[in-house]
DNA sequence: TACGTTGTATTAATCGATTAAGTCTCGTTT
DNA sequence: AAACGAGACTTAATCGATTAATACAACGTA
């Protein structure tokens, strides 16, 4: 027995109506009789035609189901974030209900019209590493929706950054505090380093700025003062490249009295390079975090933390797309004292 | 200015060639002079045709640059699991060096056939919570590739599960020992439970099931036993279905002295519960994993388990199916004897 | 009876490309 | 000078569907 591809073609001889009417038992049922439908779906079955090539309905209707999360990094890296990861989680749960299908995009590709003919939509999670696919992003006139960031046009799922950093340096600030900031992409620097007079990148796009304002408000209204030579890069939020920044932080003297961490990531590592230095926190150092990524709420001792829930932001960012709603969005934050401030 | 998409038919007519010649100008260099080359591909750049549409590329070409990974289960689930996490790792960073891309497809999905049609390929990584997909894989004649078990007529990725467990079962089982196992997905329950004299689920297909064979084996050789009511099932290999099977076995009576773990999650999840019940590791308990995750060899005691490389493995996989070799492959493990046992 | 409606099914144009086969022009070879 | 072959480009069929426009029959209504 050979197998041989069928087409809506072959089905419409084998069945002696139009193309038009099998393609319509499929597709729109109100434009035929429910006999006839019935008759050839169960046809259908038998001879083992499983419905209208997807790649022609592509094509045809413009329209694929498949929508491209547009990451900030490389995949490599993402998938291993937990702050990341929740975000693909709360992104594919709505996706899946619909029927939709999720293609991962680097944020550092080249560009994306390898698959813009062909995806329905974007989802941006973070100023992805070349800049220019955002531009591109722009140009196509495709649904897109920006999260972490800002795409001119496109609707925005955020938290309010700013205030939030704001709130949470103020809970372990003091008057007199030595303060230094463990920042995240601060610069456009591939290794970990202070940033001392550096420019800022985009500063109107990334988060990690509006954090830094937050933070810088906080820090000024406590009579605190903080220069860029103990503000630190770093690159990703990951442990290796935060260990980096946490020992330099730490053997430095004086030695800070405060230290304001972008993600929760950073100041676990900083919190273990502490400890392991025999610092004793908070007494000695207090320290916040920032995302409330489940491993900050459990370890011992737990941080001080900015909460937000990437599921749900996931999941908004899905939802706003597939809706086609142009509105931006504010979610909401949690405040979480812990035992390192 | 309106913009209107531009078709090849556009520029072919703009510039007065046919539309073969352009496409050739793009696919097929051969097939005209260097100079009418050069000439049309700066003119498509001056008025923004960006190249034939991929939609269209895709029907007539049969080819689509997308790879779909069919995972285990639920997108949400594996995304947070990191071995999976590795896994997708190094699956990606393969596909994108060969301007492929990845299409996420959750294992408990109805049917692949919504996309079966436009995908140049699978990547199953384990058997698919809906064993009906597995079925229907077979069926389309799609390259395909399966990871950590099998799929008739497909190429398959492994490690010698049976022989790892055995090996890291004789690591710590002692003649005289009482022996317990905490097995993973050994059974079709969504539950945790003992799995009493329940018949194991597709035991030929499952590496739960060999690793199981290679436990037995080694319990035997040491001259020990274990009945079903020792062994457990865990549905899912997650910190909270291993806590509830951790819990059960360490306040049974006689409490075993050795207990097999079949991932590194659980075994983890156990060790945490044994220290906080008191038990001291190893000297009352012996525990052993299954994986080699980071946070295994990280954290103190770390564990005596097996290391396999998932990021080799995603990376094998993707190789395997992007060059058509039809050969299955079986990768090496590496025992690692930790403060566990 | 004639006319408008409603319900079913078909015809044929279209989506945006790829590519085998064919045509035409030159330059070589004998 | 006739025949041949190579190179450059075009023609037209094809990939596998969707859907607006159309045709036709049966029915209700005035």
């Amino acid at each position: 027995m050979k197998k041989v591809k069928l087409t809506l073609k072959d089905v419409a001889a084998k069945l002696d109506v139009s193309t038009a009417t099998i393609s319509n038992a499929f597709n729109r049922p109100d434009q035929l009789s429910a006999a006839k439908r019935e008759e050839i779906l169960s046809a259908c079955k038998k001879i083992g035609y499983h419905g209208p090539n997807k790649a022609a309905q592509i094509l045809r209707k413009g329209q694929s189901n498949i929508v491209a999360l547009v990451l900030a990094d490389s995949i490599e890296y993402v998938v291993s974030d937990p702050v990341a990861s929740k975000f693909i989680q709360g992104v594919s749960s709505v996706l899946q209900k619909q029927n939709k299908h999720l293609l991962l995009y680097a944020g550092d590709s080249k560009s994306i019209l390898d698959v813009v003919d062909f995806v329905d939509g974007f989802i941006c999670y973070g100023a992805p590493r070349n800049a220019g696919l955002t531009q591109e992003i722009i140009q196509q006139n495709k649904p897109a929706v920006a999260v972490d960031f800002n795409i001119e046009g496109c609707p925005a799922i955020n938290i309010d950054n700013e205030e939030a950093s704001y709130q949470v340096a103020k809970l372990a600030l003091k008057e007199g505090d030595r303060v230094a900031i463990l920042g995240l992409r601060l610069i456009d620097a591939p290794t970990t380093c202070r940033i001392y007079d550096s420019p800022l990148v985009e500063t109107a796009r990334s988060i990690s700025h509006r954090r830094l304002d937050g933070y810088m408000r906080a820090i000024s209204e406590t009579g605190n003062s903080v220069g860029g030579d103990w503000i630190w890069h770093i690159p990703e939020s990951d442990s290796n490249y935060a260990r980096q920044a946490a020992k330099e932080v730490l053997s430095s003297s004086p030695r800070p009295d405060t230290i304001l961490c972008m993600s929760d990531i950073i100041a676990l590592e900083l919190l273990q390079c502490a400890m392991s230095m025999g610092i004793r926190v908070p007494d000695e150092l207090k320290i916040t975090g920032f995302d409330g990524i489940d491993e900050a709420l459990r370890t011992r001792p737990y941080l001080t933390t900015v909460c937000q829930s990437s599921l749900e932001k996931g999941a908004l960012a899905a939802t706003t797309l597939l809706s086609g709603n142009a509105d931006s969005s504010e979610l909401s934050f949690e405040l979480k004292t812990g035992e390192t401030t």
